[in-house]
DNA sequence: AAATTTCATTGATTTTAATCAAAGAAAGTA
DNA sequence: TACTTTCTTTGATTAAAATCAATGAAATTT
């Protein structure tokens, strides 16, 4: 009776899932949901949990229910270097290799579905769909990376911050919310990491992008994209 | 007959191949390898040829059997931006959504070994090994990526340098060749794109990393990492 | 081989971002 | 609420890379 009772209860958490259409669950049909719905645990962290670190062990792969993630490496002198930010109905931590290849932490509170690997693998191995997804969210992953690369190759501190804006904002959009204001949840810390400067010039950049007319400030001090 | 000799042509080609054991080509038995063979043409191109463009439909994949070859992109503004270099062993031209991600230019004289993606795709649904190896390659581009953003976010002109001759170091090795010298084909501007840099500075930075013994050259006029 | 073009290095100057420093704003804690 | 800490902005100065310019070396063409 009991099991029953929490079978029905993990059912639901899968069925009824916000984020579901919008990452590779979607690939799965009731019978599938039902089954590994009893495996997925969602967890609420608190901003600054590191959830996953580079070189462990992976055990569990992660999607983003809510909340945002700065996903970041180590370097060779130790220092953090980030390589991108999550958000919800992104997933996180399948890799080739049987380790993590970065660190990630929340940068607000989240809410975590965390689906243990080993299960995973069963469905992946049986659902051509489902692999393929997998597929497509590396390729996506490549993308983004690519992404960086042509803001970090600019030349000017301006463009950057610019490229950046504009991309958190397309990112909002992907997540169905408006393209403005742009919800700058990462700190100016986190910014100038990703974008290879310093806080100081990127505050600086934003400043003369709102002097040029570029963004403004609208009345709750978001910025906004002309 | 002469249907004969030119399979038996064929098959040695790919049979013989001396690449085969670096790429997904070695998941192939005999029996694929021998048909595929039909198939595959091989390429000689001279220096700046440009093999494949952005956006275009992707009808052939290829490996590269010697030569060295840049992948670039365009930015918004039109401009060249250099995403990697290819060496012999390494394939390109596969991607999800059916058009290439990037251009792809010989930097030297290269033979390529060139097959239609229609054709390949029926060994590929067919062989789990083969359609792994795939992804596996993309995620291989995918660690490349990130390590040309942490070379990009670094803040000294000397280190993107010294790091961008270390890996250029390091994949000499990865394709059998000694780790010095540094067998740079690539132009300074080349270099300088790569690493976000202008080639003056490129310059500069190689001298500057002689001078601190950090590099020399050797009696050919070739890089050596100390 | 000579001429031309492309590529690489170095110097002088300008521009830009990093650094050092301080103050103000926002968030978190007692 | 007051206090503390963290984050952000701005200013002054320094350091680094871009730009402008010229020369030298290497590769390509004739």
């Amino acid at each position: 009776m009991q099991e029953t009772q929490s079978m029905y209860r993990n059912v639901n958490k899968c069925l009824n899932c916000k984020i579901r259409s919008k990452i590779f669950c979607a690939k799965l049909n009731e019978d599938c949901l039902d089954q590994i719905s009893k495996e997925v645990r969602h967890e609420n962290l608190p901003k600054g949990s590191v959830i996953l670190s580079q070189n462990d062990d992976i055990f569990n792969i992660f999607n983003i229910i809510h909340g945002i993630i700065k996903v970041y490496q180590l370097n060779e002198n130790g220092d953090e270097q980030i390589i991108g930010f999550l958000y919800p109905g992104d997933f996180f931590g399948s890799h080739e290799g049987g380790r993590y290849e970065f660190y990630a932490q929340s940068i607000t509170p989240v809410k975590l579905c965390k689906i243990p690997i080993k299960e995973f693998k069963k469905y992946l191995s049986l659902n051509k769909e489902l692999h393929d997804s997998f597929y497509v969210a590396v390729v996506n992953e490549l993308k983004l990376a690519r992404m960086q690369i042509n803001i970090l190759a600019k030349y000017s501190a301006e463009e950057k911050v610019l490229d950046f804006l504009k991309m958190i904002s397309v990112k909002q959009v992907g997540h169905g919310q408006p393209e403005n204001p742009i919800n700058l949840q990462m700190t100016r810390s986190d910014i100038a990491n990703y974008l290879g400067l310093k806080i100081e010039t990127v505050s600086r950049a934003i400043t003369k992008l709102r002097v040029k007319n570029i963004i403004n400030v609208n009345e709750n001090g978001l910025l906004m994209l002309n």
